[in-house]
DNA sequence: GAAAGTAAGTAAACCGCTTTACTAAAGCGT
DNA sequence: ACGCTTTAGTAAAGCGGTTTACTTACTTTC
């Protein structure tokens, strides 16, 4: 436990018996030296077990090595994985990662951009959960080397990735048309983001695909929590359940949902449909298994660091892109019929 | 985007007519400046937007103000619970928090156990999730500063902070035996760790309590994961079923034994309880509701910070200390007297 | 055998802040 | 009017690397 203080490259230089200068530069690989010379500073870096002070490198170099993950908790299950997806593809590049949680402040969101200024960090991969008035984008704009992922901030110029968020909620109105239910009730995160958008629309196209007009689409508008899934569970009943399927917009809304209508007695798939999105959480066990969208949400993660580093930060044309990756359903047992007993409308 | 270089403490200390080391002291609060003078430096802070640089700081202060996390697996629930309520935590401080999965690599934990050693960080919290053959110990104890969370580092001499297993297997063995039961598995993970030991203690200690001797215990040891519980609830129906209750003892053991068992058609808990431990995956809409022994994470996580900022890592007293965080008991519906059609033993 | 290369390094400035040790000037007590 | 304190600062040496520009000795080449 006694700090002895550890080896320096002088300490180094002095054992090798060469500059400061040529230790730095060979383990910098900007000077290649006789196999000799190589040979004896190698020794004197294994004897001395140095290694390079990490922040005298990083104020040298003017930058970190680091790059900053900024969600809004860590704890959801969607962005546990994403952080866990970001954090693997970082290490595997040799890049450490400072972890930010949000809760959705708009400060905190701010204060982080603001890491990128002072080199805190070389880059960003942004998640925000809220809608932004303009400021966000502004700053994104100003600090540049941000990634955002999964929901937009509109004004940002700079590399998005989502899900294809239009495609997730075509193909659950596809499945729920597939089982006969022309009145759905869409219960989405806040109206401003475009994950709630999209996948409203896709929802909206995959029933007029089978049934023209003859659709009745309600909508929700809430946030992406639990407790947001329970209450909107609780006007679907008080407004007299108007609809024969339900298109929960989150792992979270569907499991308040659920605990909701499991309360009150309704049962899934018999007298109500049900199918979610994300499928991150353990669906499969629920009573009963959820059908839901699934967000690939791992790959998600990987891309938004890669994107972050092959972006070419010069070019203002390759900055403002959006990418989009596709998604999946996955069919288990939430999904059956109208029920015939159910007053729709 | 045009990247201005950022205002220093010398444009401040020039625009304010007076030095750096002024400048300097006063926002380290080591001087105190009469009111005008402190007013202009506050000017020209303001109007240079000054924010002095991380790395020159840190590596000037020789600290880094930065912990350092180590799971073994950030998108595992109960991990990235513990994530996200020591980055609280270490917000509220002021701490930036650097993430570091291990997913189970020795090598990858010493790596980041001797960040530490270059005051790349302050401190570790550190979890592991598998036996140690000392390696860990050592270096844990060469370079201090480390708390060891939720598994032990046997040899490890540095504050440590569980769940209270042993009465976590007692609670889960009391309600088990409150209902009967006497012939009961337990699926621990690997055999070393003291998790898995004071479980069981405490669960035969549960049900000895209420039944004596009368009672038969089996024991699979694996993996907390969910393969590891899909081969233990393999294993169990290949022998027979030879109890009328398991206690799994983590949420991922359960959810794989819940998997394969539902496959079988066995239904829980009719035809075998189950009851669980962790709680941190949504077990209440599980079909059975999971009864399971919850441990406080949040709690956990926001303690070993605070473990790690305020233990006197001077005084060896202090550091072999071990605190146990009480859990309870979640009781909810897996749980049923024995079935009788189940041949026991 | 002189000019031009090349190999093998090196001195010193710099990154931006902290901190120790020191000074100049003003106050003030007798 | 002199020494002693206090006030209000400052110069300069780090922290531990990186990097630019340069030197010195040894080969080639013609």
């Amino acid at each position: 436990m006694a700090q002895e203080r550890t080896a320096g490259l002088k300490d180094v230089a002095k054992a090798a018996g060469v500059s400061v200068t040529t230790v730095s530069r060979m383990l910098n690989g900007s000077l290649d030296l006789p196999a000799l010379t190589k040979q004896r500073i190698e020794n004197a870096i294994a004897s001395l077990k140095y290694q390079p002070n990490p922040h005298a490198r990083r104020l040298s170099r003017g930058r970190s090595d680091t790059i900053g993950l900024v969600v809004p908790d860590i704890a959801n299950p969607f962005f546990a994985t994403m952080v866990a997806a970001v954090e693997e593809e970082a290490n595997d590049r040799g890049l450490a990662v400072s972890l930010y949680a949000t809760l959705n402040r708009t400060g905190r969101e701010v204060a982080y951009l603001r890491l990128i200024e002072h080199n805190h960090v070389d880059g960003l991969v942004f998640v925000t959960n809220h809608p932004d008035n303009g400021d966000l984008a502004a700053l994104i704009n100003r600090t540049g080397k941000v990634i955002v992922v999964d929901e937009d901030v509109p004004l940002a110029a700079v590399p998005k990735l989502f899900c294809d968020n239009f495609q997730g909620g075509h193909l659950a109105g596809r499945h729920l048309a597939d089982f006969g239910h022309r009145h759905v009730l869409y219960v989405g995160g806040p109206d401003a983001m475009i994950s709630t958008q999209r996948r409203f629309k896709g929802l909206r196209e995959g029933l007029r695909e089978r049934f023209g007009d003859s659709i009745s689409i309600r909508r929700y508008s809430g946030e992406y929590t639990i407790d947001c899934g329970r209450d909107m569970a609780r006007r679907f009943l008080d407004e007299g359940m108007p609809a024969t399927a339900i298109f929960a917009s989150s792992d979270e809304i569907a499991i308040g949902m659920i605990e909701v209508l499991r309360e009150r007695g309704i049962s899934i798939p018999e007298d109500l449909s049900l199918i979610g999105f994300d499928d991150v959480s353990p669906l499969h066990l629920f009573a009963p298994p959820l059908t839901a969208i699934r967000q690939p949400v791992r790959a998600i993660g990987r891309r938004a660091l890669s994107l972050l580093l092959e972006t070419n930060w010069q070019e203002s044309k390759s900055l403002a892109i959006e990418e989009l990756v596709p998604v999946e359903i996955v069919v288990r047992n939430s999904v059956a019929p109208p029920s015939t007993h159910n007053k729709q409308r």
